[in-house]
DNA sequence: GGATAACATGAGCTACGATTCCGTTTAAGT
DNA sequence: ACTTAAACGGAATCGTAGCTCATGTTATCC
């Protein structure tokens, strides 16, 4: 057997756990309303020391980026539902997939920030997840574009940055409401006058 | 006379002219693509020492609210100009102040990046100039929408939203395009359908 | 139960950028 | 010209946050 395939000896019990608490101390932490969290908070939360962390994570980038890419494995999941659904308007359907999306980032500031200032690195590591979140958002434009209830002219594309622009007035709550926001956008993409 | 009435004694001749030239190379060095700039970049461009600009704004955060201030005066200026234009399409005459609004954002990440992230105090430095920029773009929007060309629930309170969103692409145009955005949000504003 | 390779720890190193401080220079008033 | 308060310069200081490494611990395998 080419040793490349040989599976490689499964990470040790402890080191699995502290894995998982890091990236849950994380989580909490960067769900909060602060868009900077260093290292040393998160590894104090977890209950872990710092090296640990960088055991696990190269650096912070790293970290972020696996972040990143669970939660669009979460976008992900949520549009394949819609696309499973079949049934509906696909119009609201697209919509309320958005929706969801777009409540579910409103409070996660960490990603919210990474999608909108995050270095290229962060992107690199959820690529496959990036690729598939605009696979399946295009059957979903498409369908609805199908139907005659999206404008011609709007791309699957464009969702990703209806997101980013949804991510700036999420960070200012006090000042603007982001589902307002949304709506505008929803009613821009909606075919007619 | 009461002594807080009295005119202080003129600024000195050179200290007026290094404080325009510490704004003209903050302007033009948070006019590049980088959204971080340090003070000692700004005084090495200006030529001067980086204590002489602390001597002109007492600290970072100030220096940045001056040039926001004066990015809104700009905006306000050209909502003046839309307001006094009187003839044409009311909806035309908003969209077209925004989208010159957009333009002149898009080439100053500066004030892109104090209107999502920045600290409470660099709007409070410009505070007057924003509130008059709600006022102005009331007027549009009131005019828009008595024309019945704006949909009915769009508030003028939702252009500062609007404008954040698109900061938000703005930064990242190696991925979208702004234009794009914009003209989506104005079909969104847009009355019918 | 002992050997060993993984793993954990956290004080401290390093880099960086904002801000200060004081000796020097200079505009402006007489 | 001379005086003086204002302004300047820029090396040094300070705080912070990412990251390293020498030492101690423990899961796993036999």
């Amino acid at each position: 057997m080419p040793p490349e395939l040989e599976t490689p000896r499964p990470m040790r019990a402890d080191a699995r756990r502290n894995r998982e608490l890091i990236l849950a101390a994380a989580r909490e932490l960067l769900a909060s309303d602060q868009p900077d969290v260093q290292i040393d908070a998160i590894a104090a939360r977890a209950g872990v020391g710092v090296g640990t962390v960088y055991r696990h994570f190269p650096d912070k980038e790293a970290l972020m980026g696996e972040l990143v890419r669970e939660r669009f494995n979460g976008f992900n999941a949520r549009l394949q539902e819609a696309i499973d659904d079949g049934g509906g308007d696909p119009f609201e359907t697209l919509a309320a997939a958005l929706r969801a999306n777009a409540a579910e980032t409103a409070s996660d500031a960490a990603t919210r920030r990474a999608l909108m200032t995050g270095g290229e690195r962060v992107f690199a590591h959820a690529q496959n997840e990036i690729e598939e979140f605009e696979r399946r958002a295009a059957v979903l434009v498409e369908r609805a574009r199908s139907a005659g209830e999206l404008r011609p002219d709007f791309q699957a594309h464009d969702i990703g940055m209806v997101m980013c622009g949804l991510c700036a007035t999420m960070g200012k709550p006090e000042v603007w409401e982001w589902q307002r926001h949304l709506e505008l956008v929803l009613r821009g993409m909606r075919a007619g006058a």
